[in-house]
DNA sequence: TGTTAGCACTCGCAAGCATCGAGTGCTAAC
DNA sequence: GTTAGCACTCGATGCTTGCGAGTGCTAACA
């Protein structure tokens, strides 16, 4: 059998009435609103086509029909209304960009913002960011035996932790070792970086203070690099969809948000480019429910890290597949600008 | 009428019976259950008058009784056992201090941590930090305009934003300016530095791009430094517990969290000792049916924070309170070292 | 005078049952 | 190929009923 232009036309009347009504789209309803100029019982007979292949779920025999996930990937493939709510997207931007101004809270509050404008669970995943390469090294005394370590990479990022020092180092002492770490390792990536720190560890004779401290800094430094990191905001939106009525339910995707691990592989799935992932093409049962929308964003030259937002398949892709567009050239934007 | 001994222990079994089982206590049950060694005609004698007396509270008629918000008020001022569960509060010390070991992370995952040991919702409020007094000023280039500015304090506290620099400023250039910051700011408390800054920004003749960084970095630490900024870990917490199984009382919970300035004001009010407030004595409608558990800790000479849990009234108050007082200790012990 | 056994009574809860109505599938007519 | 008509399905709703945990009261007892 084949999916004609009237079957698609019904399939994608179905989708946005659901999408809006959320409950079991009937033929007669569907014949007076859609506006498709043909009686219910023809739409009926195509209802009952759709549901042989697939496309359409019968909650039970004496109920409408609902779409299937196959129904939101057609949907998302081939009836994608175009080009519409200008005005939303450009007042979503300006509430975005108004919060994000600057790199630090790009990230930290990037994922609040997004979910508070698409009232949406969002996702930031961190670009990956071993492989950057280092400018400079800072060491800038904070108190006795502690100096804060600030790296500037090539993309302008900077990871900043705390790092225990020798007393004996002043701040002059300090800057001038700053300095000598930077002519040592300027243009090398953050792993090797970390690889000569631990380099220094093993043979280095000066005192076991500065060895400790070094050690330290090596460590730290692969922790906050070498993995990556994902943030989650409006968690609690979900409990706005009747979907997750039920606490059970809610609980289980709560839960599944916890385990940042399979988060990170799902979002790095889909990291070259805009994607939309339906049901359990998310690749994580407790989300088999729900649709992910990913797009990546660029920080420097070509590090990429992805935004992400998540939902009950039932989701204005049209509208949520633009504002994810325009989030992700934002983001992208306002790491650029600040190199 | 009065609270004798044998009410006492009454509503001491009946409120401990509640916390487990979260079902309404009957007189039947309790006679046998208890060991108080009565019948449960008297049980039911005694518990007719606390039930007269404001302590408990009858669903319907056929029902057990319930604590009212009166009763946990006495469990907690007069009836707490004393001095138990010693083996499970090292065992959530060990957990908590191997999690938040540096500074950095004492805030940041504090609340995650609490939450994750104590299996409520967790607040942490940082420090009001405006009078804190400066030691020095460092700026670091990151890049072609950018500096970030650190700011250490005679507690040891870092505050590091990232500013707009003129771009004739080279790295040595900066520097030199950071020490003659430091110079003529050194003692000046956080709140001075700021006023200072707006001096220069009207004031001084240099050129506009060094004027519009100094505006931003006034701007800045106002803004990072004059407000209290409160953490919610394991907002989702919640869910456990059947009081929330309906989701709109779970809405309404998370999203009171939302309003941090409730929070903070909600926090502030027991600020200098460990504190239990049930009910309505939060202050905040929403929290009407919880209880908060409150502990202050300190950084420096005075600066105080407060840590916090959020649930259900119906809560292990003698637990609780033990961890919290040890999650205070740890916290303060934790910023004292790094001075 | 305080405690206890006994008993009638209450009322939420779950199960069973009838009713309702939105929606379907099928057939025959257009 | 489309449509009107009609019998049928089945979840949702609402009502009744029986059950049982728990109460309050009374009278007997120590």
């Amino acid at each position: 059998m084949d999916v004609d232009a009237r079957k698609l036309r019904i399939l994608q009347a179905i989708v946005e009435d659901y999408i809006l009504s959320n409950t079991p789209v009937g033929s007669r309803t569907l014949s007076k609103t859609s506006g498709l100029g043909v009686s219910s019982a023809t739409i009926r007979n195509e209802m009952a086509d759709l549901t042989e292949m697939g496309y359409l779920i019968q909650p039970h025999v004496s109920a409408g029909r609902v779409p299937s996930a196959k129904a939101y990937r057609l949907y998302v493939t081939q009836l994608l209304p175009q080009g519409m709510h200008e005005e939303e997207l450009t007042s979503a931007r300006r509430a975005f960009t108004s919060r994000v101004r600057d790199m630090e809270s790009l990230v930290s509050q990037g994922a609040a913002a997004i979910s508070d404008l698409t009232h949406y669970t969002a996702l930031v995943l961190t670009p990956r960011q071993s492989d950057l390469t280092v400018r400079s090294l800072h060491l800038v005394p904070v108190g006795r035996e502690r100096a804060l370590l600030v790296i500037v990479t090539d993309s302008g990022v900077i990871r900043d932790t705390s790092i225990r020092v020798s007393s004996r180092l002043d701040a002059q002492a300090l800057y001038t070792i700053g300095q000598m770490l930077t002519e040592r390792m300027r243009g090398l990536t953050l792993r090797e970086v970390r690889e000569m720190l631990y380099g220094y560890a093993a043979s280095s004779d000066a005192d076991a203070r500065v060895l400790s401290g070094i050690a330290d800094l090596a460590a730290q430094v692969e922790k906050q690099t070498g993995s990556d990191r994902v943030m989650v905001g409006g968690a609690h939106s979900i409990l706005y969809y009747p979907e997750y009525a039920d606490v059970c339910r809610a609980r289980a995707f709560m839960d599944a948000l916890e385990r940042k691990d399979s988060l990170i592989a799902m979002l790095r799935q889909g990291e070259d480019q805009l994607s939309v992932r339906i049901g359990t093409e998310t690749g994580i049962p407790e989300f088999s429910d729900c649709s992910v929308i990913t797009a990546p964003y660029r920080i420097g030259r070509g590090h990429t890290g992805v935004i992400g937002i998540i939902g009950p398949t039932r989701m204005p892709y049209a509208r949520m597949l633009d504002m994810m567009r325009m989030f992700s050239q934002e983001m992208t934007a306002a790491l650029s600008v600040k190199e």
